[in-house]
DNA sequence: GCGGCATTGTGACCTGCGTCACAACGGGGC
DNA sequence: GCCCCGTTGTGACGCAGGTCACAATGCCGC
C-alpha cells in the first residue's frame, strides 16, 4: 500500500520507542508513568537479529535486559549429554533476562531468535538505577517476576507431573492455543511454525514419539494438520485434555 | 539451663520480631531500614503449627505472606492422578506465597509443615501497602523473586534434563548437602529426616526406585546411612555427580 | 514383651518410550 | 525437470523404571 511506513532490516516494521507500542498491555514497561518511559527510551538500544541469533548464552554474565519488540525467541537449557530442553517462547512485548539481572547472576539459560526480530536492550546498571529512581518500575518488576515464577512452576508441573508423553503433548498444544489459537467452525486452530523435533524439545520427549502420537491422532481424526497449523477437532478425545479455553 | 528463655507452644523457641532474628542474612526482610521493619512487626501475626498443618492450599485465593520463623515446610503440587511432587522445602527465614501475592493469583501450590513450626503471617493488603510506602521493600521483593525464579528453573532443569533416576537422586543429595551438609573425616554428611517415599516425591520417582538405588549404593559402600543422616563416602562414584561443594 | 503400624528391602512383571534404522515425502535451488 | 536435504512416518528392539506383591525390619505405645 502507498501509506506503508518505511521498513527496517529484514523488512521488519520498526518500533522505535515504547510510547507508540501497542503490542500488549501487561508488559514490563506498559502502564508506567511518562517520566520513566522517557528515561527508558533514552537508555535503550535497538538491534535487529536474523533467525538463529543467540541473544544470551547460559553461564555468561548478565549484561542487561532484552525486550522483544517483534519476532520471537526461545529460551532453552542444555544437558551435559547434549540434549536440550526448551523452557519458553518469548513473545513480542515480553522481556528476557530480568531475573538474572536483578539477582546479579549469570544467565541461567540461552536465548535464540526463532525468526528475524527487533530486540531492545537496556544495560544492567542503567536499569538498576532506573529501578531505584522510579518506585513504579520496581513495583512493576516485582509483578513481572511473579508472573515468571508462576510460569516456571507451571512448566515444571507439566513436565514432571504428566503421566505420559501423550498428556504432555496435549498440554503443550493447549498452551500454544492460549497464545495463538482461534476457534473455527471445525475446531480450535493453533498456529505454530515448529517441527516435530522442536515440539519434542519443548515437552522433553523424542522426535519419534511426537511424530507417532501426532500421526496417530491424525488418523483417528482427532486433529487436522495443515501448513503451520494444527486444528483440534475433538478435544475431548485428547488424554488429560482440560476443558476448552473459553469454558475455564 | 537456668538462663534458657521461656518456650512457646511445641517447646519452640519464640522469635517475636524481626529485629532479633539472626536466622539468615539473605531473607526477604533482612537488610531493611528500621522504619520498614517496625511496620512489619506491627502488622505481623505469629502462629504455631503442629507437624502436617496446611499453611495454604493449591487453588485457594492468596490471603497473605507466610514467613517461616522456625521449623520447615514443604511446598508441593498434586496431579489429577493423585500423585504429588514436592517442589521445595522452605527453611527458617524464608517466605512463602510472595509471588502469588504480588501477581494476585490463587496459591499455585500447597504448603505443609514438616515439623512443629512458628510461622509469621502478613495480610495481603497490608503487605502491598507496605511495598508502596517503602521503595526498599519493593526492591527487596524484586530481588527475592529473582531468586525464586532461578530456583524454579534449576528444579525444572533437574527434573526434566536428568537422564535417569540415579542422576536425579544424586543431584537431590547434593542439593540437600548445600543446605544441611557438613564435611567429616568419612565424607559429606547430610542431615535429612525424610522417608524414601518423601525423597521419591522430591525427584519425581517411585519409592521402590529410591529404596533400590540407595541400598545398592549402601552395599557398594558409596554411601553410609545412619539415623536421619546419609554420608557420602565416595562422591566420585555417584552418577552425574558434580564436584564437591567446596571445590565449586 | 507383644501387637500393630510405618518404613524398607527385593523379586517378578510389563509397558512406555528412547534409540536405531530406513523409507517416503516435499519443497527450494539451479 | 532433477537433485538434495530437511522433515515426517514407521517398524523393531531393548531397557529403565513404574507397579504389584510380599517379606523383613524397626519403632512406639501399652
Amino acid at each position: 500500500m502507498s501509506d506503508e511506513p518505511p521498513r527496517g532490516p529484514y523488512n521488519l516494521r520498526v518500533i522505535d520507542n515504547c510510547f507508540g507500542c501497542v503490542t500488549r498491555e501487561d508488559g514490563l514497561f506498559c502502564q508506567l508513568p511518562q517520566a520513566a518511559l522517557s528515561t527508558i527510551n533514552t537508555l535503550r538500544q535497538t538491534s535487529f537479529y536474523p533467525k538463529g541469533a543467540l541473544l544470551c548464552v547460559e553461564g555468561q554474565p548478565t549484561r542487561g535486559l532484552f525486550l522483544i519488540c517483534s519476532g520471537q525467541a526461545k529460551i532453552y537449557v542444555n544437558s551435559e549429554e547434549g540434549q536440550s530442553l526448551t523452557l519458553r517462547i518469548v513473545e513480542p512485548g515480553e522481556v528476557l533476562g530480568l531475573s538474572s539481572l536483578i539477582a546479579d547472576e549469570p544467565y541461567p539459560v540461552t536465548a535464540e531468535t526463532l525468526c528475524p526480530s527487533q530486540v531492545g536492550f537496556l544495560p544492567r546498571l542503567a536499569f538498576l538505577q532506573l529501578m531505584r529512581a522510579h518506585p513504579d518500575v520496581a513495583l512493576q518488576v516485582a509483578r513481572h517476576l511473579s508472573m515468571e515464577v508462576s510460569k516456571a512452576w507451571k512448566q515444571t508441573r507439566m513436565l514432571a507431573l504428566a503421566p505420559d508423553t501423550h498428556t504432555k503433548l496435549t498440554q503443550f498444544l493447549f498452551n500454544c492455543a492460549d497464545k495463538h489459537g482461534q476457534t473455527t467452525a471445525e475446531g480450535l486452530r493453533i498456529t505454530l511454525h515448529m517441527t516435530h523435533e522442536e515440539i519434542a524439545r519443548n515437552i522433553g520427549a523424542s522426535r519419534e514419539s511426537v511424530s507417532r502420537i501426532l500421526s496417530d491422532w491424525k488418523h483417528r481424526e482427532i486433529i487436522r494438520v495443515g501448513a503451520g497449523t494444527i486444528t483440534i477437532l475433538k478435544p475431548q478425545e485428547l488424554p488429560g485434555a482440560r476443558a476448552p479455553v473459553a469454558a475455564r
